[in-house]
DNA sequence: GTATATTTGTTGTGTAAACAATAATTGTAT
DNA sequence: ATACAATTATTGTTTACACAACAAATATAC
């Protein structure tokens, strides 16, 4: 994998460029795993955010544009992810009665269920991905990513 | 943007759920950002990443295999990307006379001439995407995105 | 030397993405 | 009240992607 020795040749590149190349790569290494881990419950990454977007509404509906406000990243059709859902019966989608442009989405008791299945096996997961770093990086890894984003 | 405030709120999630969570978003984000930047050149940022590691062979030849294992992320269809960079007469591609299972990528002048006008304004969008980061804050951002993945 | 395996790259196919255009409903100004 | 603007979601279209099957050339084993 010659881009890693790139990244970690400190001389070469200045360090600025050399961490947007490293963020383009680790967030895309980091998607990959956690692609092959929700393959086994046939759900994507993107899949997988929304239901725990619903679950974290405890019941209560949430609509459409609220949900891509709260995804890891944002789809231009999130209408036909949440269709993909509703057809695999994990959430249900009706129309808002009081403003009727909008969609009331929840998760289904399916949907709950696999969420639950999935708990079990999801910190071994993210275990696995961040086993390299102590809590202490952890920690100021998401210090770094935040003030760069600011 | 709600995901954000999720992930600076230091509290709720585990630093190491948290740190997955936050390199997909920031990883995506940086993403963006270069995906805006090429389009004025009407590149991707894949793209330009082949254009660079050509330029880096220094009229060397490299085969196809060598350019997929520099890039930042593998596709599996480098084939078509090539293709379309020798459709916009950017690289040459032919076929290896030693070995004619190989063939041999080539950046053209006109590929030259462009990243050079490309050399023009990358750095201020570099700049830019990274001016929340001190020299010492991105160097250690790498460090800890080499550890993570090693 | 022939058969088989390996390497290297291409192509086909289904799925997902970006982007723009549209539809439907509600809000606002006059 | 009516026309116009804004909000919210869906749909159409083009492009990109992942994955698998394939083809061609070369290397290896017998």
């Amino acid at each position: 994998m010659l881009i890693e020795r790139q990244l970690e040749s400190t001389s070469t590149l200045d360090p600025f460029r050399k961490a947007i190349l490293n963020l383009m790569y680790t967030g895309n290494w980091v998607n990959e795993k956690s692609g092959e881990f929700f393959k086994q419950y046939d759900l994507t990454s993107p899949q997988f955010n929304i239901l725990r977007i619903l679950r974290g509404q405890k019941g209560e509906a949430i609509n459409l544009q609220d949900v891509q406000e709260r995804m890891i990243s944002k789809m231009s059709n999130t209408t036909r992810l949440i269709e993909k859902l509703r057809l695999k019966n994990l959430v249900t989608r009706v129309q808002c009665e009081e403003n009727r442009r909008k969609i009331e989405i929840r998760i289904t008791e399916n949907g709950l269920v696999l969420l639950k299945e999935i708990d079990k096996t999801i910190s071994i997961h993210e275990e696995k991905t961040t086993k390299n770093l102590s809590k202490e990086e952890a920690i100021k890894l998401n210090e770094l990513l935040n003030k760069l984003r600011k």
